[in-house]
DNA sequence: ATGAAAGCGCTAACAC
DNA sequence: GTGTTAGCGCTTTCAT
């Protein structure tokens, strides 16, 4: 491997023009900057980002947290991030906490180590004051999480409001006994929390009941799915639930796959309500009814917000593309 | 940030000292071992994986090239490879090409700069002699990619016999006019090449025509399906193909989705085969068929294969755990 | 405009 | 066992 030193002997000159050249310093006269560009391509150099990071102390590396990336809903906004990331001449790093904050302190280490240099964390599991700390080693944002109590820039969308409006929604379609399901438990701040106050505060406002055997915690995949759904036909059919609201389009369709498996009938005996409008979702056996989340938008705000506080220059999250919409289809 | 120098006069003791008990060295009395974590404790020292780099030349970063994050089988292969390479504590690097060779260029440079310290290329686009050459800076593997004319270790299946006798499973059911999408072109080498040569070989076989107006190529997207099936339903009904035999899942449902807008017929008026066997192609209103292909092994086995040519050991691909099978469901 | 030289934080001979 | 010292490849004063 040719270093700055090879490129410099070659082109008769000291290390220190040849470092000027590569970061473009204005003053250099145009016979040298010939003699560089050819010494380098003569020896096929390429500077290395190690040394340089380790000088300069700056970098391009952007790292994502996700949960699970074979979430479709995750995999979109892992691309809508990168689209943006490489339009800045950044490369993201990505790692999936599976739910576990191990995973998630790794990557706040990685932080701390500067082989990234800012942080979109797109699932958060740790302690927020621990999260908060970590920002004095680089920007953190998060996108799609909402922790009040943190002191970190959030990306986020209404999803209080639009849980709440999913309940009226299923209530004006008289709908009554309604399940909930959630990816975290009922009572974590982070995760859901959002979203089940938003369920919480239809329920209370039509008087409904609230019942602890329809609300399933910490349900994330299509075989979770399959297991609410189990449970609830296992239910006595005077207390079964009429309408189930899931936190993921992927918990929704285990949970229609089961029912159909079943011989019931969607949403004649159960309505079933998605989260996401993952794609496909309106080429199911029974489309679903679902809720769009503006996925693109909420990578690339993301990521411009956290490219400007590397960078140190100021950025306006947009929010008015940041709408939750109700699509309804068949399911509901 | 503190660094190792703050360590060393912190503990009373020489930097390097304190390097030997970073790197495990043998011989280190108790005393000091206890004053260097003490000291490290104190000082909430993380040593600076970007120094360690440029002194040792090591690093535990792993690339992964894929043409789209977003398509399930390759979101679920990078959860396979992740898995894999945090149980050695390794990270990955992702990169998505769109089918770009620049993005490639832009990998195998990382490759030489030691950001990353192997790839595992999902997709290949550019020339094999050029990515041969790339492995003297570290390793590669070819995952899913079969180029025979490229002296670098792949990790495969049998694109090639698998193509083959799902288009025999078609011909068995009756159907002769069967059109072809493949995501890269027919002329090409690497992508989707083996698939092409096992739809030819079955082909011939029967004596059937291929038609250039029932080939379509370099389709990857549910967009790229809905634009094959206007294209094939503008075809006059004498010359409208009675199968087609696709590259993926996505371009299957895309097909699926624009022919039963059309209010034609699957498999009745064309029957629609599948590649993936991706999640909820069960679940459709026409349950697909199509082809599994081993997901998990292929990211593990090149994972495993990758992590022993980056450190100097040996390793076998178990291949048979590398097999395609056929999925039959309602689509053909 | 260009060069000499001092580090960035760490590792690895080489001494003792 | 432990310390001294010379770099890894680059950037950045400080001279000239």
């Amino acid at each position: 491997m040719a270093t700055i030193k090879d490129v410099a002997k070659r082109a008769d000159l000291s290390v220190s023009t040849v470092s000027r050249y590569l970061n473009q310093h204005p003053y250099i006269s145009d016979d040298k900057k010939k003699r560089i560009k050819a010494a380098m391509e003569e020896l096929n150099y390429t500077p290395s980002s190690i040394a340089t990071q380790l000088r300069s102390k700056k970098g391009t590396m952007i790292g994502i947290l996700v949960s699970r990336i074979t979430n479709p809903f995750f995999s979109y906004l892992v691309d809508a991030i990168e689209k943006q990331a490489k339009e800045h001449g950044y490369n993201v790093l990505i790692m999936q906490t599976y739910d576990d904050s191990d995973a998630e302190m790794k990557m706040l280490e990685m932080l701390k180590q500067s082989v990234i240099n800012g942080l979109i964390m797109c699932s958060v599991e740790g302690d927020a004051k621990m999260i908060e700390d970590y920002q004095t080693f680089g920007p953190i944002v998060f996108c799609n999480e909402q922790l009040p109590e943190a002191a970190v820039p959030q990306v986020i969308t209404n999803q209080e409001q639009a849980t709440y409006e999913a309940i009226q929604f299923l209530i004006k379609k008289n709908y009554q006994k309604i399940a909930y399901c959630t990816g975290g438990t009922l009572t974590t701040k982070g995760h859901g929390k959002t979203r089940t106050q938003g369920f919480e505060r239809a329920m209370l406002e039509q008087k409904l009941a609230i019942k602890k055997e329809w609300i399933f915690q910490q349900v994330h995949t299509i075989e979770d799915g399959h297991q609410v759904a189990k449970q609830l036909i296992e239910l006595p059919e005077s207390n079964r639930p009429d309408a189930i609201f899931t936190n993921s389009d992927e918990v929704a369709m285990g949970i229609l796959e089961y029912t159909l498996q079943q011989k019931l009938q969607v949403p004649e005996d159960i309505a079933i309500m998605g989260f996401d409008n993952q794609p496909f979702t309106s080429l199911l056996a029974v489309p679903l009814t679902t809720i769009n989340q503006p996925v693109a938008a909420l990578g690339a705000e993301s990521t411009k917000l956290l490219i400007s506080l590397i960078e140190e220059t100021t950025y306006q999250v947009d929010q008015s593309q940041l709408e939750l919409t109700l699509v309804q289809r068949k399911s509901v």
